[in-house]
DNA sequence: GCGTGCTGTCGAAGCGCTTCGACAGTGTGA
DNA sequence: TCACACTGTCGAAGCGCTTCGACAGCACGC
């Protein structure tokens, strides 16, 4: 293995000055600078991460807990951890996987041992069991999602109260009175995540404002469970003439279930959806949607963590992205 | 931060006894031993992962390198990092994420730093580009797929040669004699990614020997694609009886679009499906499948890990897991 | 009673890097 | 021309852990 010794003896300078040229945090001139790139690159160092981090006490490495959970939309998730990954790697920073389901002690394990600098956590509940153990860290870390009490943390997600509400404005604007929430499987209600409730939220409340009659219909990932709720929808409340769709998985499987009982979307039934804009490109017909920023959350919250790091300080915040609703081919005007 | 001295006088020993009773590395009688523990315990160490790795040349990280590349099903990369981290915690090792877009670059770089002590590679293609690197890299790695020339390299996967041929078998068992595969889309064999080139391999090998006729049609992954290649397929080969689908996010759009076309399953088509055994239970309906053993390969890949970590010497190896194939309502016996 | 072989513990020497203070050498302003 | 402030580089002191060799203390067999 080549170390920092041999490059700098290689380049006839201290090893200090190899370390300077690489971290830029002295000035170096660049005549010294070229011959100790150059020593490097021909010897093919790379500095060992762990005496690096040792003396440092910087470890270059951010950790990722990513849901297991049941109800939440796989691509999602992968999507977010790769745009993650990629602007991490834009500061020079690698990231560590784990599961929720190593909970508190993964935390305090990774952050404890000095293993990473900072924590990203994804899918966060309203009352969620990690906030002590998030606040007590003497490390950055974003949540994703926002709880209820959320002092002295750093919250990043789309505002989805303003998203329910945007897609129920939306369905109102067009002329509908009667509309209907297909949403995620009823434990993700129970256990209060966070985007569910409040997306429903801003969906009653928008409602309420607007005189229109709401119904609210819980729905299990399956083709089938879409299929029941469809029927049971269009048995319960006939004259409903718009639905939001807030469940990634089923969305198809709603469209194909209103084709198959004569119920033609925008025509008889104006469709909104919440979901990535590739998603709602490919559906047909193309869907009206709030899109799910999954990228943007990822580099987001890579950045606020970088500044952090940088600052050196912690300041609690909550960032909500506005909701940006795409008008498509899924939604129409309500006539008669 | 508490460190091993602390807990060395806090129990009243040298640290060297400290670091041997966390590590089993020495014999240590049970009194000092329980002693130690208590105090570490009571004051709450974690070792440093940073001095540790430089001390030891161990970082108890290994890295994961996971596709982005289209046609590959996001569920099941997903099922397998989740497996990789589960297995891997178990023995006391964290997961970096790596995309595969920093290529031979990135394994470089997490191998030379010694941020990693081995490596999992998802998505091998036949003539990987990343193939010479890992040869040459001085530290465990196991590929999830089989290139060509696997030689100097650790690989596991599914028998896709094999579920190619289980897939026709069967339904060549069942009268079926002209068959047709609905596959990945087009790049994904242009770029010999091996699961998709073996498996249809496997197919026509079988198809030979059984002498039934089969043809192939690669399918992009969307509803509007997979109905285009069923009518196409009803259209060039109306007597076709037997279909194999391997390309998990078009499975429900198929089965759909047979539907549609008044094609009966399993009355007028048998369908055999390789994807996760979760998905082929949850279609309608049900369907006969070779499952995709992303855990099981998860789980070997680390343990394979592990093992050439423990021994500290490589031996080459590939690993196929045999197909395994449940029958389900998709399939029936070719009547008339 | 003495050599021999264990067991359990200790002390010290690193592992490879960063960073701090020191200090030549050079340029600047009075 | 001299004091002074920069600039660029060096040397040495850690960072917190593991591991090696050493060595007391004890049991055993002769």
């Amino acid at each position: 293995m080549v170390k920092i010794d041999d490059v700098a003896r290689h380049a006839g300078v201290a090893p200090s000055t190899v370390s300077y040229v690489l971290s830029g945090k002295r000035t170096i001139s660049e005549q010294t600078r070229e011959r100790v790139m150059r020593s490097v690159r021909t010897l093919g160092y790379h500095p060992h991460a762990g005496a690096r981090a040792l003396a440092s006490n910087r470890s270059n490495v951010v950790a990722l807990v990513v849901p297991l959970r049941s109800g939440i939309h796989v691509p999602v998730i992968m999507q977010f951890a790769t745009s993650v990954v990629t602007e991490a790697r834009t500061f020079d920073h690698d990231v560590l996987l784990l599961t929720q389901d190593e909970g508190v002690a993964g935390l305090q394990r990774v952050a404890g041992t000095s293993l990473v600098d900072a924590i990203i956590v994804m899918d966060v509940e309203l009352h969620d069991n990690r906030l002590p153990a998030l606040r007590a860290l003497k490390r950055p870390a974003v949540l994703i999602g926002v709880p209820e009490d959320a002092s002295g943390l750093t919250c990043i997600d789309l505002d989805f109260t303003a998203a329910g509400a945007v897609c129920l404005n939306h369905l109102a604007g067009n002329g509908h009175r009667r509309v209907a929430l297909i949403g995620s499987p009823p434990e993700v209600y129970k256990r209060e995540t966070g985007f569910a409730t409040r997306l429903l939220g801003g969906f009653r409340q928008a409602a309420g404002q607007r005189r229109v009659k709401v119904s609210a219909y819980p729905c299990e990932p399956t083709e089938a469970a879409a299929k029941a709720v469809v029927e049971k929808l269009m048995a319960e409340r006939p004259r409903v003439t718009g639905v939001v769709i807030h469940n990634e998985s089923i969305i198809g499987h709603v469209l194909n279930a209103f084709a198959h009982k004569g119920a033609q979307v925008p025509d008889d039934i104006s469709v909104v959806a919440i979901c990535p804009d590739e998603q709602a490109e490919q559906a047909r017909p193309s869907l009206t949607s709030v899109a799910i920023p999954a990228d943007e959350l990822g580099r987001s919250a890579v950045r606020m963590l970088m500044g952090e790091l940088a600052r050196g300080e912690h300041v609690s915040s909550t960032t909500l992205l506005p909701p940006k609703l795409t008008e498509r081919q899924s939604t129409a005007m309500l006539v008669g």
